[in-house]
DNA sequence: TAGGCCATCTGGTCCT
DNA sequence: AGGACCAGATGGCCTA
């Protein structure tokens, strides 16, 4: 499986934000700023939601009225004190809620192929890549029909009976055997993310040195042209182990050594 | 410094 | 009554 820097992703999701396969959260009656930017995304969208199963909405429920005979019992004090309890005690669930939630969320990035250590993908990057990317492989294996590729995309099945799509710079090759290449028209996209790059350089670097008699490795595993040097498409191939295997011989050796339930990928602490 | 992302707190709603 | 879920508000951290 191969190893998709942050910056492809990026470049993959940005260049498929318009696909039925960036289904975007919606609900009947929300106005939530804080998803302002994503409505603008979603407002070229057309991709129908009603396709999805939904639950159903929660629908109003009629309030019983009169006294509650044991509240009438207690002081004021008391029902300050009570509240300010109950209030401790559902910050102490949702913040628990919260960290299982981020616990499921990088479980989904171990199995997504991107690069385990130095970049992250952000929430709403993950969601919407395992979408991509559970779309791609859906296609790859053909056991479903999930659909048109999303627009603006050329898609086409390889002779080996896999799965190349062309999204904007980015082509994303998934072999029926595990051989998933990133083609990128590099230039532009190597200067955007440069500084990503530069990070993830020194990871593979470091990757090479530990795993330099693997016979995996196909000579230079990543090159960035220049812009003078800019060629139409430049081959990135990753060796093996996958992220997959990398993140979850993390996540077991965590959870038999600990306890509790570790995040497996860097960037914030573990809880218990 | 602005903007993005995140964790946390909070109050409301629904469900058991 | 209490727990789960949700969404808004807030402040911290990081990066361009």
């Amino acid at each position: 499986m191969a190893i998709w820097s942050k910056s492809d992703i990026s470049e993959i999701m940005s260049s498929s934000m318009d696909s039925p396969l960036s289904a975007s959260y919606s609900s009947p009656d929300r106005s939530m700023a804080s998803f302002n930017a994503d409505d603008s995304i979603d407002s070229e969208n057309d991709f129908d939601l009603s396709m999805c199963p939904q639950s159903t909405p929660r629908r109003p429920r009629p309030r019983s009225k009169g006294p509650r005979s044991r509240a009438q019992t207690r002081s004021p004090t008391q029902v300050v004190r009570l509240k300010r309890v109950r209030r401790v005690k559902a910050n102490d669930r949702e913040r628990n809620r919260m960290h299982h939630l981020n616990h499921a969320l990088d479980k989904l990035r171990c199995v997504l192929p991107t690069v385990p250590e130095d970049t992250k993908l952000t929430k709403i990057e993950t969601l919407r890549f395992a979408h991509n990317y559970i779309w791609a492989l859906s296609q790859t294996l053909g056991i479903t029909d999930v659909g048109a590729p999303p627009p603006g995309t050329d898609f086409e099945y390889n002779n080996n009976g896999g799965v190349t799509m062309n999204m904007g710079t980015v082509t994303v090759s998934i072999g029926p055997n595990g051989t998933n290449a990133i083609t990128s028209t590099a230039g532009s996209l190597a200067q955007v993310r440069r500084t990503q790059m530069d990070t993830l350089l020194d990871s593979w670097e470091r990757d090479s040195t530990l795993s330099s008699n693997s016979s995996y490795h196909e000579g230079p595993r990543y090159q960035m042209a220049s812009p003078e040097q800019q060629q139409p498409h430049q081959h990135v191939h990753y060796p093996e182990p996958s992220p997959y295997q990398h993140c979850m011989m993390q996540y077991n050796s965590s959870s038999n050594n600990n306890n509790n339930n570790s995040y497996c990928s860097s960037g914030y602490a573990s809880y218990s």
